[in-house]
DNA sequence: TAGTGGTCTAGACCACTTC
DNA sequence: AAGTGGTCTAGACCACTAA
């Protein structure tokens, strides 16, 4: 009818839907399946890459094709410090750049040792002079390092990123918790009693498998709102 | 050196990268790159297939292939309302399954008419006896609809999915938010002045193009912590 | 009309798994 | 040694885009 290696993608997901074929099944090998769907191996190959692809089947070279268990808790999900926030930051404040002591979480978090100095950053985002996000970043620190400059200019790691050309070659990993904020993000963000959203993220280079950036946000709860979705 | 298509890969990648491509840059046709790269433009394709699933580059048929704006914001994340919660939940009490009315919200979330009737489901997931978690699902009534039943059966809609051999046919979506819990909340999780964690989730049918069910999650904020990743 | 990507084939050789 | 998936080729025909 369609586009033939969409029609063998959409039988294999109706024989893994109806239960024809279940978790862990071992599916016909490629040369028998392309010559009863009338196909070449290329042409079945093609299908099978977006199934494993989709998180229907998983491959073992030498044995064969196999039907993937199903797992639908994956979500994706946008994080930006400065666009997910529900209201225009207009303003952000840089409250301090300095070289600090390590301590156990920044050596562990920045991957460095005991001996190596920190360089601290401190901003506040505002939106109609109200304080709403009290962000701390930790770079180790290198002399002549650009992304520190960079850190401490731009707003989110967005453009930091960009202006380094990091284009592709860094992984990201937040934590995202509600904390009762200490007495110094209290008075940064004029705080009564809220809870807040409290995001640590960490940044690596996967190419130099070093850790560039250790930063936390302190967010406003009503400010905030994660959306992500799941297909499959 | 290595693979053909993945030292492919590996060259674009970093003609991105060093910024010899740009986003929005036309890359030279098919044909042409294939033979200076001295493969078939079967294993060329091989190469750009991978280049635009991980979002290094797309493609307009008849036109050609171009560099991607890189964007750094996406990340995956895991959501399960039992596995996810920080402490082993030993005991899930249903609180009630009842018919009932519905309203502008259940009406937009369920995508149903002002005189369908909503299944509700509440249930509270403990932990030492102690409630942790909140759920309400709603989900619109059919007589003899085995979801629902599942639903009061089971602890998550994993489980329920599995049952109903939904295996691959449904979108979720959810929002994550701090909250100040209502009364009814307060009350079934005994909170003071907590802020908790509200996560709402939409569960669509993709197939029927309907809505299998609307849930909201109220959990205690020390008891959840989100993780995500990004790669690229 | 010429150029582009989209699909598909038939066959080749390899590395790995299993017996 | 036989069977499996992994890689790769050279060439074909199509639909779409642009001039």
């Amino acid at each position: 009818m369609g586009v033939l290696y969409i029609d063998i993608v959409d039988d294999i997901k109706n024989k893994i839907l109806s239960g024809e074929l279940g978790p862990g099944d071992l599916l016909q090998p490629e040369t028998e399946l392309a010559s009863s769907y009338g196909v070449s191996r290329t042409t079945l190959r093609k299908s099978f890459s977006l199934l494993v692809n989709q998180g229907y089947i998983y491959t073992i070279p030498g044995k064969g094709n196999y039907v993937c268990k199903p797992t639908r808790k994956h979500y994706e999900m946008q994080f930006d410090e400065v666009e997910n926030i529900n209201c225009k930051i207009d303003d952000i404040s840089l409250l301090d750049v300095k070289i600090v002591e390590t301590n156990r979480k920044l050596m562990e978090k920045l991957m460095t040792g005991p001996s190596d100095k920190i360089v601290r950053i401190r901003k506040v985002f505002n939106c109609n002079k109200k304080p709403i996000e009290y962000i701390v970043m930790y770079l180790p620190y290198e002399r002549g390092n650009p992304i520190v400059e960079d850190a401490i200019k731009f707003a989110n790691f967005h453009d930091i990123m960009d202006r380094n050309q990091l284009h592709f070659q860094v992984e990201k990993e937040i934590d995202i918790k509600i904390i009762k904020p200490d007495l110094e993000v209290k008075e940064v963000l004029q705080l009564k009693d809220e809870y807040i959203f409290l995001v640590s993220q960490g940044i690596y280079s996967t190419e130099k498998n070093s850790v560039i950036s250790y930063n936390e946000f302190y967010i406003r709860g009503e400010y905030l709102t994660l959306h992500a979705e799941a297909k499959i």
